[in-house]
RNA sequence: GGCGCUAUAGCUCAGUGGUAGAGCGGGGGACUCAUAAGCCCUAGGUCGAUGGUUCAAAUCCAUCUGGCGCCA
């Protein structure tokens, strides 16, 4: 029976370019995982989107001397860009600055509140009498308590690393804008009670049936809740967000964006749900219990949806529901990645020390990056990133093993037969062998992309691979010609069937050559649907989002057989093959940009 | 300081109780359909250190050392 799965993806800031690491870590894995879904037939539903408030957003339109909107509109557009030059299928990328994604999270809100889970509290804050508001600690500079260095941030001390637990324990405090002095003054906020969720269920679950959760996620997320969680505040003292729906003393208040970007996800399928013209369809996978929600997210994230997602999920129980104790779907998993390195060292935008998937991808396909980026997935630890591995794994490997074994077999049936399947006659056990070799594999590989152990998936379908190139050394078709051209005809069919299965089991990574040699292969329409960039107009404001039609897409999960007679079109190379001289020349971009000029 | 993760062949890594594995690199071989690709053979690494549990540990426990993360 055909299920609903949710795949959910961290929310880029849209205040920066994505890199490998955020490819890797996020948005690769949760777009294999959905493409091996779709391909069993299920109902998958794929959303992510930029996140547009926060600090960060804010920060990067001062440096850029740009309004926080076109920072965000800026970046969204090139994630958009992105993302369908690489082929992360999402269903649905937008962004958290929709009407729609205010009113939801609104919506959140107000019944968390309604069900006593928020509280009011007044804290001292850091606030500028010189530009008439509070501050983020961000934004605070002033001298360390600690070392008596004159410039810490208010977050942390360059000088000693001392961390800071607020702002007010610098001495001196100034804004970093201007300088102006700083004061404290009280704010009033409202608060999760975190420990009242946490005894009421969170607590319950975090401890129930997590087997197939990644254990460094689950002993993090228990260990995190069972040292005892406090309140923690959902909104702040800033202009940029969604304002707080209260009718009383919450103006130049907003939510804060990590209570909210994350409710992006419900609000995401709902807004998908419209798109299509079925705006109840989100409840398939929000309140269905047989339906099956995923989070792929980096390491960095696990708190917030392993713990502070399902927390507000649980809080607001009786959300868009008759049932006043209906419960969201609370995560099923959340397979969080490591990090991915760049060249043995941490991957820094400041620095230039990454590779900017946009850039690369004017230089190099995307499936080979999507190979090596799964072949090098920090699924469990910390992984890196190297020029020469790239080239040497796609030559190896992708063009060696697999692309060179659809050349040979293709090339052969061209030079023996014109192109023409040829009737295979009676099997001989070894024929058999292979076939069920491969078969097999799609029950083996399958589950392998199903637990998202995805370098183990693509570990498995390259050795089937290699099994199809022993096969053609021990039949040895070019040999056989001169005496049994028959034999070589049904090792060629043969052969051709095993990469017509293998198509499949590489598509989940390589959807891009899967396609081109399902075209090769002589058959018709496409393994997926089609990523399109759309505008939505909503009453006050439009914006772009990415979508996937997938209605008309023909690929199953399954071995699908070639017909004996079919004459095949003219053959071309999947992959190509990368001079290892690349790998010099990428390194020279790495590190501080050259000054223009002379 | 607390909590957690991690250390396996030159390189990248898999392997959570039962005779140490894969890929790449390196060495040798037979072949030639193929993007000089593929195929066969070949690596003998005290599985970070020490101690313990067990009939049996890379695999469980303790301590130590190196690397990393989160929190304080």
């Amino acid at each position: 029976m055909a299920q609903y799965v949710l795949v959910s993806i961290a929310w880029p800031y849209a205040n920066s370019d994505i890199h490998q690491g955020n490819v890797t870590g996020s948005h690769l894995p949760g777009d294999i995982y959905a493409r091996y879904h779709r391909l069993r037939g299920n109902h998958v539903v794929m959303v992510s989107g930029s996140d547009s408030h926060g600090t960060p957003v804010t920060v990067k339109a001062e440096e850029m001397g740009m309004s926080n909107l076109a920072v965000y509109e800026h970046y969204h557009s090139r994630f958009l860009e992105l993302f369908r030059r690489l082929g992360i299928s999402y269903d649905l990328f937008t962004s958290t600055h929709t009407e729609n994604h205010f009113k939801v999270s609104q919506d959140m809100f107000s019944q968390l509140l309604k069900n006593g889970y928020l509280y009011r509290k007044v804290t001292p804050q850091m606030y500028s009498p010189e530009a008439g508001k509070f501050l983020p600690d961000r934004y605070v500079e002033g001298t360390c308590p600690n070392c008596g260095y004159p410039g810490a941030r208010g977050d942390q001390c360059d000088n000693c690393n001392t961390l800071f637990e607020s702002a007010a324990e610098l001495i001196n405090p100034r804004s970093k804008r201007d300088n102006s002095l700083l004061e404290l003054r009280d704010t009033e906020h409202f608060f999760l009670d975190l420990p009242a969720i946490a005894e009421d269920a969170l607590s319950a679950w975090i401890h129930d049936d997590k087997e197939h959760w990644r254990p460094q996620v689950i002993n993090f997320a228990r260990n995190f809740v069972d040292q005892g969680l406090i309140g923690r505040a959902v909104t702040r003292d800033m202009d940029w967000g969604i304002p707080v729906p209260v009718e009383d003393g919450f103006d130049g208040k907003v939510l804060y964006v990590w209570f909210e970007a994350v409710i992006g996800y419900l609000s995401a399928t709902i807004e998908w749900a419209h798109n299509q013209g079925d705006p109840e369809a989100w409840r398939n996978w929000w309140y269905n219990p047989g339906a099956r929600t995923l989070y792929f997210i980096g390491k960095d994230n696990v708190p917030f949806h392993a713990v502070f997602w399902p927390a507000q999920l649980l809080g607001s129980h009786g959300l868009y529901s008759d049932d006043p104790q209906a419960v969201l779907n609370l995560p099923y998993d959340v397979p969080a990645n490591e990090f991915m390195n760049m060249e043995g060292q941490k991957i820094s935008g400041s620095r230039n020390w990454g590779v900017w998937m946009l850039d690369a991808l004017d230089r190099y396909d995307p499936d080979p990056l999507r190979y090596y980026l799964t072949t090098n997935m920090p699924e469990t630890r910390d992984s890196d990133w190297s020029w020469s591995g790239f080239i040497e794994r796609n030559n190896n490997e992708l063009v060696a093993n697999w692309g060179n074994l659809v050349n040979r077999v293709l090339n052969m049936t061209q030079r023996y037969f014109g192109g023409v399947v040829q009737e295979p006659g009676e099997l001989t056990p070894v024929d058999i062998a292979l076939l069920a070799a491969i078969d097999e594999g799609l029950d083996t590989v399958g589950a392998l992309y199903d637990a998202c152990k995805f370098r183990a998936a693509v570990q498995e379908t390259l050795r089937l691979s290699s099994l199809v190139n022993q096969y053609l050394e021990e039949t040895s078709p070019w040999t056989v010609f001169k005496t049994d051209p028959a034999a070589t005809g049904r090792a060629l069919y043969v052969a051709t069937q095993a990469i017509n299965g293998l198509k499949i089991l590489w598509a989940p990574v390589l959807p891009f050559t899967s396609q081109t040699l399902h075209e090769i292969l002589g058959e018709a329409g496409t393994l997926f649907g089609e990523q399109r960039i759309e505008r939505y107009d909503e009453a006050t404001r439009s914006h772009l989002g990415l979508t996937y039609a997938g209605a008309d897409a023909v690929g199953h999960w399954a071995r699908s057989a070639i017909p004996a007679g079919r004459q095949l079109p003219k053959p071309r190379a999947l992959f190509k093959k990368l001079e290892p001289e690349l790998a010099e020349q990428e390194l020279a971009r790495l590190g501080p940009k050259p000054v223009v000029g002379t």
